[in-house]
RNA sequence: GCGCCCGUGGCGCAAUUGGAUAGCGCAUCUGAUUCCGAAUCAGAAGGUUGUGGGUUCGAUUCCCGUCGGGCGCGCCA
């Protein structure tokens, strides 16, 4: 065990058992960095939420803690009470250095913990119609659900990364027709495209695209097997392009899911949930339609399963979807959706329920809307097709890096606006830059001419700087702060975590100097805390989906 | 009208999930490069956390009311 964390709340552990017989519960002990460093270097604040299961003063019991702790605790050099109850601790400098080879040991790994206990989770996210391209509304969502799977897979959760495709209702039957008209367009005959059909570029393109490879065959083929063929290639073709964008984008997608595949052999999969749910006697008959008691789970009104025309309403396969998804063994669900579907969260909550899986087993995160805005004005279309800014435009225009950042820098539940000049601009405005920027002066410290090799030590005692501690704690958090992230679904603290070490770096490069002859011990050392912040900051970019150059 | 989300210095966001004197960036002002890349740093100024109550050792965080903004209230998907 070399993480200072888990040693003190250890020491914690065993102290209250001597000296209380008392087996803390989870969450009673926690160490946290306070946020004025002459506090200490750590602090407990368990004594305060003691205080009530001992009947006891919170500082007379961080007395006794403390007494019981000094003996147990070696890696400190002082433990002190102050407040209402803080436990402070203050650490041997050769202790906190402790976390570099940690670190270095770790590589790519560090950071990487077991608080999923290898515990299965299926995340679906994204989603969008196959019917266009991924514009700038999904930019955020596809953002910040990769990153929450990243984050999760670090922290040792097996993850599922699922995208259901609404290719069964009326829209891909518009997309065939728009790209028929679009088609007969391209020979010059007549074909009528639907008023609400999709106008836009792409599908044109899509539609001579298929007119160059097979020709006019189509223009005079059976109307039914047309249809057909033209929804087909068209969902196929826009789900390249989406999956491509996303790849573009530094998103991964493991699993995709067809609605049409709830509808095979004869709707075997959607019939099988609707008996479930008709012998729970969660469903009734009215006005020729087939309704779900909702109501009964929370709902503020009943929702129809089957319409009086006798197709299914969009929740009914969605409800066969989400069943699929505990059947191939995952019993918890996170889905990522558009603030504008909140009232659905509800409606599907309540038919899990219904159905008797426990109530946590699906959890939706939602996103807020996002505008893009340029020099204060909020630009709806792209100057240069007309159409909605596409994911692919987003990426070419601001770059990956600063787009994934701006987008999970931000707390999905607020609204935001997505300044595509701040976005652009490669200054010290841009606060992407700012992190990155640290990491290559690190690594041109590292690989300057001259720079004595590395060499590593057991003991790294000469690191006593302010700077150097203040880093060394920050570092040593690391996985701490992935776990938190991961389990609270805020990827967010990682962008914060960035700019911290950042901030971090930067004040100690202009006060210290790393590389000097003159002092080739403390050289080495600073040598292998620079190696082990690099190590750290770019594994946290990587979890955000964020690059760390060697050379800007 | 009902329901959900949001409200933190001029602007954009944090706050270790109920902890200590509420932090950071931009903008403003003052400084720092013969020295590892100035896409940087040091300092100053800027706050009754929308507002009124409540819960307790302790509230930006939890509860109730209220004001402001966004979204949703289909046999659409």
């Amino acid at each position: 065990m070399n993480d200072i964390n888990a040693r003190i709340i250890s020491a914690l552990k065993e102290v209250l058992k001597e000296k209380y017989d008392l087996d803390a519960p989870a969450g009673i002990l926690t160490v946290e960095i306070p946020k004025d460093p002459k506090m200490g270097d750590y602090s407990s604040t368990c004594a305060m939420r003691l205080a009530k299961t001992l009947h006891q003063n919170p500082k007379m019991i961080a007395e006794t803690i403390a007494e019981g702790l000094r003996e147990k605790l070696p890696d400190a050099e002082t433990i002190e009470i102050a407040g209402p109850g803080f436990i402070n601790f203050r650490m041997k400098k050769s202790a906190l250095a402790s976390v570099i080879n940690t670190i270095l040991d770790a590589g790519a790994k560090y950071g990487h913990n077991n608080s999923g206990e290898g515990k299965k989770i299926l995340v679906e996210w994204v989603s969008a119609n196959p019917t266009g391209e991924l514009h700038c509304g999904h930019a955020r969502n596809a953002a910040w659900g990769d990153s929450i799977c990243r984050l999760l897979e670090a922290s040792g959760w097996d993850v599922l990364r699922e995208y259901y495709v609404n290719d069964a209702g009326n829209q891909i039957v518009m997309l065939g027709e728009s790209l028929i008209a679009r088609y007969f367009e391209y020979f010059g005959k007549e074909y009528p495209l639907p008023p609400d059909g999709y106008h836009a570029q792409d599908v044109k393109d899509i539609a001579v695209s298929i007119a160059e490879a097979e020709g006019d065959r189509w223009l005079d083929a059976d109307p039914k097997e047309r249809l057909a063929y033209f929804m087909a290639e068209g969902k196929n073709r826009e789900l390249k392009k989406i999956d491509a964008d996303l790849k573009l984008y530094g998103v991964r997608i493991d699993s995709w899911i067809h609605e049409t595949l709830f509808y095979e052999n004869d709707k075997a999969r959607i019939k099988a949930v609707l008996k479930r749910m008709d012998d729970l006697g969660l469903t009734y008959e009215k006005d020729g339609a087939l309704w779900f008691k909702s109501t009964e789970y929370g709902d503020d009104k009943d929702r129809v399963l089957k319409k009086s025309d006798g197709t299914l309403s969009y929740m009914t396969p969605d409800i066969a979807n989400h069943v699929y998804k505990v059947e191939r063994g995952y019993p918890l669900l996170v889905d990522l959706w558009g603030a504008d579907h909140h009232s659905y969260v509800i409606r599907m909550k309540a038919a899990l329920k219904a159905l008797g899986y426990p109530a946590d087993t699906l959890q939706v995160d939602l996103i807020q809307m996002v505008r893009m805005v340029e020099d204060g004005v909020e630009v709806k279309m792209s100057k240069r097709t007309g159409n909605a800014i596409t994911i692919r435009e987003l990426c070419e225009d601001v770059g990956v890096d600063a787009a994934r950042w701006f987008f999970v820098s931000k707390d999905v539940a607020t609204h935001m606006d997505f300044d595509m000049k701040l976005a652009r601009t490669r200054s010290n405005d841009n606060p992407v830059y700012y992190a990155q920027y640290a990491y290559t002066r690190m690594f041109n410290i590292l690989h300057k001419e001259g720079t004595p090799e590395f060499r590593r030590e057991d003991s790294y005692d000469l690191l006593t700087d302010p700077h150097e501690t203040e880093m060394l704690k920050l570092i040593a958090e690391f996985p701490k702060t992935v776990a938190e992230s991961a389990k609270n679904r805020t990827p967010n603290r990682m962008c914060n975590f960035c700019q911290q070490l950042a901030r971090e770096f930067h004040s100690y490069y202009n006060s210290c100097r790393v590389s000097d002859p003159q002092n080739p011990e403390l050289t080495n050392q600073r040598l292998g805390l620079i190696s082990a912040v690099m190590i750290t900051m770019k594994n946290a970019l990587d979890l955000i989906g964020v690059s760390a150059p060697e050379k800007m």
